[in-house]
DNA sequence: ACGTCTTCTGAATCTCGGG
DNA sequence: GCCCGAGATTCAGAAGACG
């Protein structure tokens, strides 16, 4: 919406008298940004006037002690007031009000996002459930550049999970633009898995000693595949817990309009000098939309998985001087070394570094095959 | 376990007066497929005995026959808001009961893992939180290709989510098999997203007429993923809701023991000729990579002792900057500090930790020798 | 200007054995 | 259970430093 749009709508709220009392609330809250609990000014929201709510909740993340990357350095830990909760109970109990609240104030075929981690998605999903909310999808941010798992003691957290659910079951009219989401995707229909790199660069937005302003901002391109998705121009964004306002700058950016509840007057200074400076593009949406095409990395077990090559197998070297078995696991073992299909070859070949792709043999008839040959085959067959 | 062991261990659980009534409670389900209740099943084998569970449960609101209400009556497919919670419900207690009863039978450190979508994942995620385990991952398995949708009204569902979680806060000491999954993977960490497709083809069961013969088969290489990163060779897995047995055949093929639980003799059937096919991998393709936690420990005091070090000497790091001297009781000294290799680096550096074995180095013939290699060489012997 | 090396950082429930 | 001390642990990408 133009500013001037904006500004003739708050003009015709405050001053006509044919403007219903509905009206004139959402119009107070229509692209602004909003300090106060969430939960209070969604109840002066009217009954069913948004058509879609994107909502990033606190995820009641229970850190414990600090944490240190091995380099010793510290981690920024998202320790704010704001994440605490005292008990599953309290979180559920507060889970529970706001998205009573947002069901309030969506259309009938309207449709909620909210976006969250293990610690709190299940919470988070059963009580939409139970609400009443029909589960569309759960969609999974694959994140390129997760942070690692400094310990090595778990998988590295490189996900977070979103669910889309409509209003209700009965809510089947809701908005999908199927097929831009396809003809953005290459012609391939739009996946429940969206591989995007994490907010950093430009688009984190810094304070004046040069600190991240809020330690979660989350991309623009996720906000916009999902406003994209699920919004036509002109509709009407909720995001309950705005922070520093990805939401409502990719709203302005798509022209689609929104309103921001945030409780830190912080973080909702930072989002409307943010969205102040939004321009919206025409032709934004495509350029928002193309996701990378990056030459998916196979990894040595998916050689394994995919039955190139067997537990116990035996690879060689092309010149036949050295011999490894293939384990299980996906390690190679050759005499007294053991390690990867790279650590092998530079332990056997005593030299630094090796490329175990280039350096290690299949016996196929007599035959000698290269491993990288399979990496390939399984790189075609994986698009 | 091979066939051999299998029968002996069956002979002496029901001959033998020396074993107990809970060894042969095991003896009995170890490596078999038995048909009947999960929760009944699970009620007869001891508390603690099991290394991991992999469980696969149904989510079927409509058509479960464990999901009638408690009064037998079947629940109707009206969508109305109460019936959807009466079902949610029943499917909350039924979880609820399976994730109490696996949860008695876990070792301390042991482990479970399940696989769902959108339609129970939250609700078991929930449920599991509320029982007091605690998630260590959640795992999105990526298909390769996973069945388009057909309407065009959703994103195409391409995902499953795992949860693997430790029996509680406390079971800090479970397996995982950090350094075998990091080599495997080109020596990159393994992230929390795994990419594998769907199970199809020659691995998939049909019976006589080409039908599918379990409508959800599970890809053997997802469990393998599964049991290779939460399971050491001879532990003990139990699926108690088997269907057509890939955890069984994958724990064979590894060289794990499994218990097989399932309540239809036709997939229980299925199950017992198949993995019954199953020809396990070498011994030697077995063991796994073990990572330096799993070495023995070398105190600094050995390398004095076995004449690798004098008492005396210098120590350096690295760059150069800084010494220490190495003294009789195996203690180092520079300066003010004394004490640990380790303590001694971490002060002389100013930092909170150090690890003084890739730290300090000896001066041999005017080159640096990381003390940490004489420390190889120790543990070579110890061999 | 250009390429290379170094430094920094991100929603994180992040060690383990012995006394 | 607690406390103490040994010693193990990171990937991608942006930005700055340096030659």
């Amino acid at each position: 919406m133009s500013v001037l749009r904006m500004e003739a709508q708050r003009h015709r709220a405050s001053h006509s008298p044919h403007i219903s009392l509905d009206d004139q609330a959402l119009a107070t809250y229509r692209n602004q940004v909003t300090v106060g609990d969430s939960i209070a000014l969604m109840e002066k929201l009217p009954a069913g006037s948004v058509d879609v709510i994107f909502a990033d909740p606190p995820y009641n993340l229970q850190l414990q002690g600090a944490l240190q990357r091995p380099d010793q350095s510290d981690v920024d830990a998202v320790d704010d007031a704001w994440d605490q909760f005292d008990s599953f109970a309290a979180y559920d109990a507060f889970t529970s009000a706001w998205l009573l609240a947002a069901r309030r104030i969506l259309k009938p075929n309207g449709t909620l996002w909210v976006i969250g981690s293990y610690h709190n998605i299940f919470r988070v999903g059963a009580s939409l459930q139970d609400l009443g909310y029909w589960v569309l999808n759960d969609v999974v941010w694959r994140k390129t550049n997760p942070m690692p798992n400094f310990k090595g003691r778990r998988f590295a957290n490189a996900h977070e999970t979103l669910i889309w659910a409509a209003r209700s079951e009965a809510g089947k009219k809701y908005t999908f633009n199927y097929d831009a989401l396809k003809a953005a995707n290459d012609d391939v229909q739009m996946r429940s898995d969206w591989t995007l790199p994490i907010c950093t660069g430009g688009e984190r937005l810094k304070d004046d000693d040069g600190n991240k302003v809020h330690p979660t901002q989350k991309p623009e391109a996720l906000l916009a595949r999902v406003l994209l998705a699920s919004t036509k121009p002109g509709d009407l964004v909720l995001d309950p817990f705005f922070g520093t306002g990805t939401t409502g700058a990719v709203a302005k950016k798509l022209g689609r309009d929104f309103i921001g509840f945030e409780r830190e007057h912080a973080y909702a200074d930072a989002a409307r000098a943010r969205i102040e400076a939004v321009e919206p593009v025409p032709d934004a949406a495509q350029s928002m939309l193309q996701g990378k095409r990056a030459q998916p990395r196979v990894p040595f077990n998916a050689l394994l998985e995919a039955g190139y090559i067997m537990p116990g197998e035996e690879l060689v070297d092309g010149r036949g001087r050295h011999s490894a078995l293939v384990r299980a696991d996906g390690t190679l073992a050759s005499g007294d070394h053991e390690g990867s299909i790279h650590k092998v070859g530079a332990l056997v070949e005593d030299q630094q570094a090796c490329n175990g792709w280039t350096f290690w043999h299949t016996k196929r008839d007599g035959n000698l095959v290269l491993i990288d040959d399979y990496r390939a085959e399984i790189r075609k067959k994986a698009v």
